[in-house]
RNA sequence: GGCGUCGUGGCCGAGCGGCUAGGCUGGGCUCUGCAAAAGCUCCUACUCCGGUUCGAAUCCGGACGAUGCCUCCA
């Protein structure tokens, strides 16, 4: 039997906004669409906590046996910022304020996404797809909507009729409990409206004037896609036209994912997404982080310390961990004592871990493993509750250092399966990244390593004549350069 | 103004009708030449006001306060 049959999961389904029973389409795989970035600046620290919560949902997804198609695009056209105005294109826009050519601006921050991910020991999607490298089944997809009476032309643009797909007895807003009348009286004016037949119709192709630059040809005209359109060209084309689950961060539910839901529907009459789930924004220091208010950080000036609101850097495991302490769906704040904590309480599991190798086995177990085990696996079954796996996982931990001081005892068959059931989840499911040292930094060299122990052996020596202001002058300079001296029973050992 | 979400101990953060996570900080203990580090251990909170209930942080109503979306945004 296959091992996910054990894992009954419950999704939270933001079109229900109920937890249910998870059902794939087809037995044993499921069809996963994550919204991208847009690739016209550098990536946002709140794009890697939202990505950050699939990697991992992806990777429990794999751990219980499933076979996962993960897709997460990259939107290197169409994005504009004001649906009005062709002039306002993301990519045109920053290619004239850094002077790069507008894909040398996709390339750029392409590259740079792809290096935090990498830092912050991501998964790759097994497809990556990009809007310009699909704008063919785009257009396809705009002829379609014409010709079943859901899009209309107007000046070489292609908009979406949301009164016409409302008329038709589907539901624009449902995913965002909307109503179509109270939208349209709430709706301000703004330039460039005029060849909508009503504002809230989107774009699903736009004319571009001859000095844009990121254009292609269409029956229209010359132009581009509207960005709603490109999620359902690629989501159809590599996962059907239903599929399992359809993520993004809370504010893309609208007008975003509500224009795919439109749009899949109108095209092929059924709802495109089964689950759709949403992840909760990050702030710092209480407040959104906003480019303009100044409250903004890039992921890796966080780590590299590079920054005036953390009072050190932070590895990109303990911002990970960090992450990970609150559930995908709460809002979660970072601040230098969030991190801090986040720090020390990652490397105490990291510790107790490097001692599972030298836990002594016993003829019987006086810890129950087995039901710990099972509560690790009920966490991540219950929409994916990160914070309650990892308060088993410091439980995990306290087992470890009970065992190893002697207070309880374990078969070799639990201290085993102890092990599996940490490494799996920390390592493998969670994403933390075992090989770097407690904080973070790249094996120490040799050399160094070396002179430490000199001095340690030299202070041992200290001690044993009682020159006890040698001893603890060696201590104290160490610690001054972050070498920290723990004297156990087996001797010293030190830590960086 | 419309549609939502949320208010938990010093801090962060789960839970969401009874069994009252976890981390950090702080106290105690063990270890130690003394420390540090580490480990064990202790510290019982749910904005306010009503209501439902044998029983509410958890459900309902109201107030207040935060916050997201409604215009690009993870």
């Amino acid at each position: 039997m296959p091992v996910y049959k054990n894992h009954p999961l419950k999704i939270y389904n933001s079109l229900s906004g109920e937890k249910e029973t998870f059902t794939p389409i087809h037995e044993g795989a499921i069809g996963m669409y994550v919204c991208g970035p847009t690739v016209y600046s550098n990536v946002h620290l709140g794009n890697v906590r939202t990505f950050m919560s699939f990697d991992v949902i992806y990777r429990y997804l794999m751990h219980i046996g499933y076979k996962v198609r993960y897709v997460r695009n990259i939107t290197d056209a169409g994005h504009l910022t004001d649906d009005g105005d062709v002039e306002n294109d993301r990519f045109v826009k920053q290619s004239k304020l850094e002077k790069l050519e507008p894909m040398e601006i996709v390339q750029k921050y392409s590259v740079d996404f792809h290096k935090v991910l990498d830092n912050f020991n991501f998964l790759p999607p097994t497809i990556e797809p990009t809007a310009t490298g699909h704008i063919i089944e785009q257009i396809e997809l705009t002829q379609k909507l014409i010709d079943l009476g859901f899009a209309y032309e107007s000046n070489g643009s292609v908009y979406f009729d949301v009164m016409a797909y409302n008329e038709k007895g589907l539901n624009y807003g449902e995913l965002s409990n909307r109503n179509i009348e109270e939208l349209m009286a709430n709706t301000r004016d703004l330039d460039g409206q005029s060849e909508k037949k009503n504002p809230q119709d989107f774009a699903l192709w736009k004319s571009a004037s001859p000095a844009h630059i990121m254009r292609w040809n269409s029956p229209w005209g010359d132009g581009f896609p509207g960005w709603h359109l490109e999620c359902t060209a690629m989501s159809t084309k590599y996962l059907g036209e239903t599929f399992d689950i359809h993520g993004g961060g809370m504010d893309l539910k609208f007008p975003h994912h509500e224009c795919e839901i439109a749009q899949g529907k109108a095209c092929n009459g059924t709802s495109p997404v089964n689950y759709w789930m949403h992840t909760n924004m990050l702030t710092m220091n209480g407040l959104r982080m906003s480019k303009s208010t100044g409250n903004y950080i890039l992921p890796m000036e966080l780590v590299s310390g590079e920054n005036t609101f953390f009072e050190k850097p932070f590895s990109p495991n303990i911002v990970r961990f960090c992450f990970l302490q609150a559930h995908y769906r709460s809002v979660l704040d970072i601040s230098n004592d969030a991190m801090v904590a986040s720090e020390k309480g990652c490397n105490r599991l990291l510790e107790s871990y490097k001692l599972i190798d030298s836990l002594k086995a016993s003829a019987t177990s006086t810890l129950d493993i087995a039901s710990w085990r099972k509560s690790c696996y009920d966490a991540m079954d219950d929409d994916f509750n990160t914070p309650i796996l990892i308060a088993q996982l410091f439980e995990g931990a306290r087992f470890i250092n009970v065992v190893n001081d002697g207070k309880e005892t374990l078969t070799a068959e639990d201290i085993e399966l102890l092990k599996t059931t940490i490494s799996s989840f920390l390592f493998e499911v969670l994403g933390i990244n075992n090989e770097t040292s407690s904080n973070g930094v790249a094996i120490i060299s040799e050399k160094l390593k070396g002179t430490v122990e000199m001095l340690i052996e030299m202070r041992n020596i200290a001690r044993a004549n009682r020159d006890f202001a040698l001893s603890d002058q060696i201590r104290d300079q160490l610690i001054s350069l972050g070498i920290q001296l723990k004297d156990g029973k087996e001797g010293t050992s030190f830590n960086f």
